[in-house]
DNA sequence: TAAACGTGGGG
DNA sequence: TCCCCAAGTTT
């Protein structure tokens, strides 16, 4: 165990000279800020660098201290969210705030304890706003660490123990001179050369440090969790228009998947053209016109969405809610439904 | 502890 | 087209 801190050590001062070399050039790199790092440390989890950077322009744009995030509306910072995903994040985001705001008077705390306790923040988001913007020697292991740390030391033992493990491990080697840049040279490794499929050694700066690499075992290091199947849906959406504009949507519940966000109208199974006839007749409307119709799939994380779409103008009020095209501008609703999403703009353009 | 929780990009 | 993800947290 011992040679393993041994390994991760030596690694120290040869990324940061690299990564002093390399490193990203990102906004919340540019400021730094409790509230910042936070922010962007939010946004990245399970999420590409490229997909979080106009979302965190706008965010701190809109919201540029903590103070507005907690007076924030949800509804609009939900709206801002929009295509983001993973939307309990944003809801903690501003829980997390209300709580800084009133309990702390706008201040983040300098402590893994009381970072823990706000909505949102785990383990490793806590270890990186302590590093990086408190500048505590604190590890924050994330994936990349994972990775880099499991083939610096050719630990090869299945995924269970490994975080705890290598959390220990890090504990001892940040360098408590520079802990925000050592951790963030770890993410900037992870993403640019220790590649998870196709590790780019020949360029690696810790080469020579590296016991995967020496042994040849980067494919095998880290051990993955066997996949798991995604329970597949299939169900029936319709894009409803009114001849005066409006179009009908409903807020999903406000627990479960895409929990209060928007979407259009839409039912267990594949309807037919007929059934979906009736479908509409069930609900009180009457088809003026069948505009097209659409077959989509989305994958989620765990479930898989085959849907069928309908686009139909129709009159009549029924038992669905009806939004003005101004009124729909403010509701988020999720990339799921692209397709009528599309469909839609191109009427509105019309 | 394992499952739930989104999305867009790359191979 | 399909599979794999990417700076995790919550329950």
């Amino acid at each position: 165990m011992e040679q393993n801190i041994e390994k991760l050590q030596a690694i120290v001062s040869p990324l940061l000279t690299w990564y002093d070399e390399n490193r990203r050039v990102l906004p919340w790199r540019e400021e730094v800020s409790a509230y910042r790092t936070w922010v962007s440390e939010i946004m990245l989890q399970q999420t590409r660098v490229a997909a979080v950077l106009p979302y965190f322009q706008r965010f701190m744009a809109r919201y540029p201290t903590v103070q507005d995030l907690a007076r924030g509306d949800e509804e609009e910072l939900l709206k801002l969210w929009e295509g983001l995903g993973y939307y309990s994040r944003a809801r903690n985001l501003q829980k997390a705030a209300r709580i800084v705001a009133e309990d702390y008077a706008g201040a983040f705390p300098a402590d893994y304890k009381e970072l823990i306790a706000l909505p949102g923040i785990g383990d490793y988001t806590a270890g990186a706003i302590l590093s990086i913007a408190f500048g505590l020697p604190v590890p924050a292991v994330d994936g990349n660490v994972l990775r880099i740390a499991s083939r610096i030391t050719g630990w090869d033992r299945d995924v269970q123990s490994t975080k705890k493990e290598i959390t220990r491990w890090m504990t001892e080697v940040v360098p408590s001179d520079r802990p925000g840049a050592f951790n963030q040279a770890l993410m900037d490794l992870g993403s640019a050369l220790c590649l998870p499929a196709a590790p780019r050694c020949p360029d690696c700066p810790l080469r020579g440090l590296c016991t995967a690499e020496r042994e040849g075992s980067q494919a095998r290091i880290p051990v993955r969790a066997p996949k798991k199947d995604k329970r597949p849906e299939e169900k029936t959406v319709f894009l409803l228009r009114r001849p005066d504009g409006a179009v009908a949507l409903g807020q999903r519940p406000k627990t479960g998947l895409l929990a209060g966000l928007w979407e259009y109208p839409n039912v267990p199974g594949l309807l037919t053209e007929a059934q979906a006839a009736r479908q509409l007749a069930a609900w009180g409307l009457t088809p003026l016109h069948w505009e097209e119709s659409w077959q989509a799939v989305h994958i989620f994380t765990h479930v898989r969405w085959q849907m069928q779409g309908y686009a139909v103008l129709v009159s009549g009020e029924g038992d669905l809610s009806w939004y003005s095209e101004e009124q729909r501008r403010q509701k988020a609703i999720p990339s799921a439904f692209e397709k009528a999403n599309r469909i839609l703009q191109k009427w509105e353009g019309e």
